[in-house]
DNA sequence: CTTGAACCTATAGCGACTGTAGGTTGTAGA
DNA sequence: TCTACAACCTACAGTCGCTATAGGTTCAAG
């Protein structure tokens, strides 16, 4: 007989909260599982790869109708490969544009931090570059 | 006589929409202005001092929480800088481990899409990719 | 005096969950 | 068999920081 899962040992795989997982069922994510004869959802194997395939993605920071989306075109093999690729190209440029914006807020962050000198807020250098934009180094956080 | 503004005004200065100084000012972010005859508000320059500072460490990356507690900060001069230091350098270190996590994704998101031939989606290594964790070269963004 | 942009309020929606209330089921030990 | 108690159930509200919509009013230019 085929292994089962209560939602509890899905939510563990997962890597996630069991309400997660009635949420993915409602929005249509994960198909509807049986039910015991007291009302409680039992999961097959099959359930579980999915699950498996969409907290990972998750974790790669795709976005729910991404996810959607390439789990369509997995479901006709016959499809080529191209579109999948592209959400995964412009997920990728989607990374990198936040990594750049991140990496000017770390700079600017930075060097607010380094010019305070530990004093009283009327004199606060953090507060001071907070209040006035043309202070900043670079604009590039404001794109 | 003092300068005026009005909420278009506004938008335009704090690089914003005009829904959104309304939404500031209902979760009290933002005073209540006065208003004209025909009930439009009109902001002082001490609105709009506050606006650019909302704003602009919104850009940085702070929560509204976090600039409400450095703006009551602010409003006692003679409190000392290092809480506000202490927000600034917890925000940082919020958005190192954030470009560290997203760090983790582009290397892995660049790896599936070398890996991808190109051909038909059942032999997708994208997808297959992402169906199995097991299959990561880390588990950095399982964290 | 008309047109049209800019303003007004109130409310719903976004994404991806998370939390709460109040009830039911399943299981392990006494 | 009884009793705890964890794990489950539904339904719905809340999170964050806006953004959008509907339906109405005011302001300024021509």
């Amino acid at each position: 007989m085929a292994q089962q899962f209560s939602i509890g040992e899905m939510a563990k795989v997962g890597n996630c909260q069991v309400q997660t997982i009635r949420y993915y069922e409602e929005i249509g994510m994960l198909l509807k599982p049986s039910r015991t004869a007291g009302n409680q959802r039992v999961y097959t194997q099959a359930h579980r790869d999915r699950l498996n395939f969409i907290r990972h993605s998750r974790e790669l920071g795709f976005s729910l109708a991404q996810i959607r989306t390439i789990l369509a075109l997995n479901d006709d093999p016959s499809h080529c490969c191209a579109e999948v690729d592209k959400i995964a190209r412009a997920h990728l440029s989607e990374v990198e544009s936040k990594i750049a914006r991140l990496d000017d807020m770390r700079t600017e962050l930075q060097r607010m931090i380094g010019a305070c000198a530990g004093g009283l807020v009327s004199d606060c250098r953090i507060i001071e570059a907070l209040s006035d934009h043309s202070l900043c180094l670079s604009d590039e956080h404001q794109k």
